[in-house]
DNA sequence: AGTTCCGTTTCGGCAACTCAAAATATAGAA
DNA sequence: TTCTATATTTTGAGTTGCCGAAACGGAACT
């Protein structure tokens, strides 16, 4: 029994929880139907059914943790996922900003054979456009513990490795602001009163964004 | 409410059955059902909702037809397909043979942005890799009446323009044989008793192949 | 211990899609 | 006209995935 698109979806976002999450790893049912956007009930009974199939542990009024048979089938719609955003942005010269919800429905349809001869185009790439790391054909990520840009030192120049926001208008404004993945600036102030954080960019302006927008900017200290 | 994958594939299969049909223009709930493989009960239901929608026109116990929006409805179908198909060949380098698989769930899912990026990509192509004409985003096909090798002159060279088939072991066989879209042959002979139509290829070698076959290569006279 | 609150689970129901098998229609042969 | 073969429709039922509302569990407060 291949996986439908929706137990896909289930898995990924299981996935992408626990990347985020909470001690135990335990997934509360509540946070997972936000997730997929269904209404409770909805994901207690897939849960069950994906308890059935040996994908993940369920707990009862505790929460769900993916099985490693689940993790490994996450990881794949994962990479075909991030192939598939990279391979619109830099073969078919798509914005960035545009290629979630694309890939979105492509990471469900997109086959081995197809995926792979992109990921061969591409260079095997190591992360997709927004700096998510892409995992390998057989299940494996290389993840790193990144500082954001409220938690990274004051003053020195930092350079963008990875958003982790899909909202094509937060995107947006961050490449009109020299804000995308590779860019370098540097924190010069926060102010959790107004939370606020005052950047400067590589070409010398000064911008304030929120602390939450800050929060999902990952960076690496040059 | 935009189509499911399901409504798409009954509309597509009408389509390229009323391009092969009968008098009148209606198809049998039989041989729906058969293109779409489901059982006849099952298709007698879906052409009742497609009828409510407005999308066919439904004749209970003689047949279906498409309406003007069911017929647009399917030549976008279509056009995804075979931009699709194109776009896989030239541009992934896959083989023609293996594409229609990959096209067959693509089809439903690449969004118009997508679309019309691969279409300018390929330079608004007017046919795919089987020689099938592509249709105009506004749903408008240019067809063609060609003979096939069953129906054209014996001893002049013709040129193979279209391939009315999309199973990949034959599809294999005609790129083995130099027979693929583009290529010059001749018929030699045909032989009503045994069944088959005897061929000479480009490169002077010769190929006797099944009648139902050669009813599958459309040609142009050279 | 009782109450309250919040999150979770259970329940009945709906929509889309499917099948198998029984009932029926149509066309052609006798 | 009656019979028969074949295609089509109807019926009853199953699956997957979803919702809303009622019932329930557990932790914290009184």
């Amino acid at each position: 029994m291949l996986p439908s698109s929706t137990v896909e979806n289930y898995l990924k976002a299981l996935y992408q929880a626990e990347a985020t999450s909470n001690e135990n790893g335990l997934v509360p049912i509540g946070q997972l139907a936000t997730a997929v956007r269904v209404a409770p009930g909805t994901a207690t009974t897939m849960v069950k059914a994906l308890a059935e199939s040996g994908l993940v542990q369920y707990e009862p009024y505790l929460g769900v943790r993916l099985s490693p048979a689940g993790t490994k089938l996450a990881a794949l719609v994962l990479r075909r996922h991030r192939l598939v955003e990279q391979f619109l942005v830099e073969v078919m010269g798509m914005s960035w900003a545009e290629v979630h919800e694309d890939a979105e429905q492509l990471e469900h349809v997109v086959s081995d054979r197809l995926i792979e001869r992109m990921d061969a185009m591409l260079g095997h790439p190591s992360v997709d456009p927004h700096g998510d790391p892409i995992p390998t054909a057989d299940g494996n990520v290389e993840s790193h513990e990144y500082h954001s840009l409220l938690t990274c030192p004051l003053g020195i120049l930092v350079k963008v490795i990875r958003v982790a926001d899909q909202n094509a208008n937060f995107l947006r404004f961050l490449e009109e602001h020299k804000l995308k993945p590779g860019e370098s600036i540097e924190v010069e102030a926060r102010d959790p009163a107004a939370d606020s954080v005052q950047l400067r960019t590589d070409d010398k302006r000064r911008i304030t964004i929120g602390t939450n927008a800050a929060s999902k900017l990952l960076i690496e200290v040059l």
